[in-house]
DNA sequence: GATGAATGAGCTTTCATTCAT
DNA sequence: AATGAATGAAAGCTCATTCAT
């Protein structure tokens, strides 16, 4: 490997490290003060730079969301995948679905809260296509879910699958929105009372 | 009544029922693209009028959404209050809130969805403290009737009563975004399985 | 006379006398907060009507402060014009134009401070030009009256008259903003002072 | 001095620099126009930018006038300061007070005319009350000094002290709308007329 | 004569974006 | 990489004016 090699790669391995660096601390201020609200100069402030600075790093506004939803999305699809794929049955892959939903949130919160509250104004954009793609699968892979669960009468019957899904849906995204990693509460421990919760009011007993 | 009275009478009822159109009508844009997002030309242009026109019934655009969320909370507490006042069980009362909740969603959509997305950020104004002030009433009202729940060994105990607070907060008011009151399902019967759920899963057995 | 021409006529004066009131009112704000900085809708409420009702009296707002400083201009002149045509000497002259100068403050009051703060800039519009004729006949007047006295060996000969002009005129039309109909010193007796200082000096002989 | 010092002194006094510069436009419009009646994109255009740029420098128009009246009438007090502590007799007090007014007309022309034009409608908001605590001043210095003339036997006694004032004040600062310091008549001489004509009177003795 | 609702032009201000340095 | 000045479109809002009643 060439010196001059050497230095285009950690060149670029460090522009790719202040990339991810300025996402996340944009991801904090869109969560925190909403998408349309944010101004770029509150963004670069943030970053400790000038409004116009940023540019240097990304096109617009609307690339460094896009960076940061479809980052999100794309981790997250790669643990539901790997569930889905594993061979385990309705109650077993229901609750490996929340753990790992909750999982995403702890690595994820501000790009889920963003997600949550952004996503619905932003798909009706070309550009943003790949939300509702996403939120399709999402709706397609929980209802696969619970009506094998109903079908292996692991589920009650007496529910309308649709409305459980929504239900499910809301809360654990919007878990996001109140979650705090340093409380009483870890991931796992909450993602355990959820299932609980849930679960024995579904299931036939 | 002398006609002069007469006149003033519905003079000041038709100016009224002209603002609760035109709020109605905000209401409406606000929640489907969001308060920040909707300028005032799109508000006015929905009620068939020019933007400056607005501003002969109300005074800025902030004081829109505080007359659309205002009274809707009001209505919103006095139905609360009059559950809690009706010295029911925890689980009766449990029930009943949940069905004045979907009842509520059902009467005001958009504004339940409005004050879903923006609360958040309205409420650091001092103008909209009393967004706050509910939110702290709200949860004060079900961590009373959880908690009395699990004194009285209706509810288990073995949960985390503030989880799932937060559970039912969410699904509850996250409806609002999808439910369509010309649906197949109705509000009564949304909240009737809705309530089967939870309940089930949190009711000793 | 026919009843209908006294109808016609008490119709058309009690209409005048309408007009005369609400041009006194408009006067009144127009003075106190500024011709551009009042709105319509703010002499109207000063005349206890709403902003539109104006329009039935006059064409525009531009229409009544035309209206208010021609009138006084009208009557400022014809005292002006009798004094100049009474053969008086220059002395006396001057003497007679302050004195007619104060009184029309007294009665103009508001239409003085129009013209002092608004007639600079009314007159760019050719609907105005009278004002910039009338500063012209003003300025003539008064050199006229100055270098008649210098002539004469009244007044001296060491200073500019075009000075001394703008001394007097800024004076006099300025003293409309901190005069008080009601105060200790009446039109008169403030003339008289006026006189004195101008004439004779303020050092002690 | 490091470099990196230079650098940050050329930075900040370029930004100064090109505040004065826009400020000394805004002024001239200001001026020329009215403020009330001048609009931020003409002051822009007068500097050749377009409406939004003026942000950049400015908070708003208001801020504008703020900057303007407030140094104009900082250095005119340094100068009045440096008068009144000089320990002169009444007279001279008087006249160097009347020679500081013209110099100051001389240097802030346009912000004297907008001092006498807006400054009494200004006055009513609190960010603008220095304008009052200055006027205030004003007319204590003024009396003092003319109450003092009359103790020592240099004024005249029986004219009325704050009728003098008055003319004083409007005489001195109404000059700011004619003078051009490009005219026959440079400051001093003014003042040097204008001194003649309130002391002595413009009668032949 | 007056009301009240609406108009529409224009205002101040904000903000994403550009670009020379 | 970052700065700082400027752009220009669009926002919220004001206000003189109109007009049916």
């Amino acid at each position: 490997m060439s010196p001059r090699r050497r230095d285009a790669e950690s060149t670029a391995a460090a522009r790719a490290e202040r990339r991810a660096e300025l996402l996340a601390t944009a991801a904090e201020v869109f969560a925190s003060r909403g998408y349309a609200a944010t101004t770029v100069r509150e963004v670069a402030e943030a970053a400790d730079m000038l409004g116009g600075s940023l540019y240097y790093h990304f096109d617009s506004k609307e690339s460094m969301v896009d960076e940061i939803l479809s980052a999100f999305l794309t981790e997250l699809w790669a643990a539901y995948d790997k569930v889905t794929g594993s061979g385990l049955g309705a109650r077993e892959t229901f609750e490996a679905l929340i753990v790992e939903s909750f999982r995403t949130i702890h690595r994820h919160r501000p790009a889920v809260v963003i997600y949550q509250n952004e996503s619905k104004h932003l798909a009706t954009s070309p550009r943003f296509s790949y939300l509702t793609e996403s939120q399709r699968r999402f709706r397609e892979m929980w209802l696969a879910v619970l009506d094998r669960g109903v079908t292996d009468g692991v589920f009650r019957a007496d529910l309308d699958t649709g409305l459980i899904y929504r239900f499910i849906r809301d809360t654990v995204w919007l878990a996001a929105s109140w979650y705090r990693g340093d409380g009483r509460l870890p991931a796992e421990e909450i993602a355990r009372q959820y299932i609980a919760m849930v679960l024995e009011g579904i299931l036939t007993t």
